[in-house]
Order: C-alpha cells, then structure tokens, then sequence
DNA sequence: TATTGTTATACTCTATAACTATA
DNA sequence: TATAGTTATAGAGTATAACAATA
C-alpha cells in the first residue's frame, strides 16, 4: 500500500503565494501594470536616485531586463532618468508626481488584496501569521521587498 | 513626502512562496525530476487509473503539456499508460514499482525542505502556521496538492 | 582597461490548434 | 460527430553576450 505524503506548510506557502502573486496580477492589470512594474516603482520610491546597475543587483535581474522596465515605465511618464553630471555613464532613475500618484494607488490596490486574500482570518490571527511569516522571511535572507519570483509578465 | 506602502502578507506570502519553490525544485532536481513532475506522479499515487484528460483538468494544464510530462516520466519507468480495452481512446496512468519508490523518495525530500523552510519556528509555530495557511487554501478555493504555478521546468 | 547602459541574438517554454484513433 | 491523445507551429519572455559611450 502506499503511503501519499501529506502537503507541509512548505507546499501550502508555495501554492497560497502563486495564487497571491496570480491574484495580484490581475489587479494591477487594471491599473496597466505588471508585478515587476510595481516592484520596480516601489525600489525606486524606497531610495530614489539609484543607477540602474544597482536597481538591477537589488532586484535581482540582469540589466537588459531592468533597461525594458525602465523604458515602459519612462515612456509612460511614471519614472524618469536624470544623467548625472559627474559621471555621465549613471542614469539615476526617479518618479515623477504622476509616478508617486501612481505607487498609492498601487498601494490602495495591494491593501484590497491583502484583505482579500486573508479574508478568512480574524484580526488576531493575522496579526500572528504576520509575524510568522516575517520571522521565515528574515530568516530564509530574503530582501524585504524583492520578490524572487520577479519573472515573465 | 512619499508614503512607502509596508509589505503586507499577501507579498511575504508571494515572497516566501516563491522562494520555497524554487528551494525545491533545487532538491528534487538531486532526483532528476522538476516540481510538475512530482506533482504528476503524487496526483497519479492520489488516486491510480485516471485518464490524462481528467489529470490534466485535474491539474490545471492544457492536455498537450500532460503528455510531454507522462513521456518523460514513462520513459523512465516511474509511470506507465494502460489502455483500456473498453474504450480504446483512454490511457489509464500507474505508477510502477520504481514509481513508488521514487514517491517516497520525494517524500523525504519534501519533509527536509519543510523542515528547513521553517527553521525559525518552534513546533507550536509550525502547527499554528499550519492551521493558519490551511484555513486560507481553503478558504481562496485552493485543490489541495495542485499548485497554480506548476508552469516552466 | 573597466564600467554603465543598450541592443541583438538565441533559447526555453508554453498554449493553440491541427491531426489521428477510437467511439 | 464527438472525444482522448498526440504532434506541430508559432508566440512570448528570458538570459547571454555583443556593442557604444564614458570613465
């Protein structure tokens, strides 16, 4: 007879943070942005002035992927570069009003799915299962705000 | 001033998700097998005999991916098809002996990763995360064992 | 010569849809 | 005609690496 393994909290997290991420994206769709397009505003809005260079290590993706972010996000007037004049190879990225307009919206958006998503908990036990998480988080080394799974869309 | 939004669960959720999966299709690659394949072969043990249509349905993936994952896997003999002589169009999918033994296998792998994932947590942590992470698959319609981001490797 | 940013190429993976066989 | 399974094609998205500008 064989013996099926039960699912740990290892799968269950990883199978609650797909559907998160899926959940989120479709909310930020109707804002016209992706997942990475949001992280990106928010790195930049935690410590503007950055080389895309340091953004790309930060983020954790190499820099032609960071350049087509920037360049969707720079089109859209959201974020801009500022050559500095000292070292005129550094793009220093910034957002502009509509860029910080734009990140509290986001900021709107990700409260409604955080709502969303833990709506079967009371206030309490999300407030225990923050910590919870918070404390795998650190210990696992992961970068507050860089989500690893930054990829495709 | 810029109001930096806090990371929220849903994103530690996405984060620790991500990160979770990608430490375990690093363990299960040791047994030259990719986390879609694990799960097909877990899906297969749930329950013996079912046809691929109804696996793939099952799993969320379009039939034609199933049959790239079942060759792989057949043609290592972990897994086999069966037709049905009642209707010939029907491939019924078993696990072989060497099937199960790699099911165990992963099993333990599975138990190593979980317990590495939450070494910051005592074992009354890890029951309440348990019960905490369940109770929000459940309550967001997740099927249990099928993870949404059975996608790439 | 080294580094930042950019562009181009090649590759991987996927879904869509055409196709075959059975019913 | 409809369904199970299979194969083929075409598209999206990525990383690698070549390239240009500046230091």
């Amino acid at each position: 007879m064989t013996t099926i393994p039960r699912a740990g909290s290892a799968f269950l997290l990883a199978q609650i943070g797909a559907h998160a991420a899926a959940r989120y994206a479709e909310r930020v769709a109707a804002l016209d942005l992706t997942p990475p397009q949001t992280g990106l505003l928010r790195a930049v809005a935690v410590e503007p002035g950055r080389s895309q260079q340091a953004l790309a290590t930060h983020l954790g993706m190499p820099a032609s992927r960071l350049v087509a972010l920037v360049d969707g996000l720079a089109d859209r007037d959201l974020l801009e570069r500022r050559r500095n004049p000292d070292d005129r190879r550094l793009h220093a990225l910034h957002l502009t009003d509509a860029g910080e307009a734009m990140l509290s919206r986001i900021g709107r958006v990700a409260h409604a799915h955080d709502d969303a998503l833990l709506a079967a908990l009371d206030d309490t036990e999300r407030a225990t299962l923050h910590r919870l998480l918070t404390r795998i988080a650190d210990d696992q080394g992961l970068t507050p705000g860089v989500h690893p799974g930054y990829r495709q869309v």
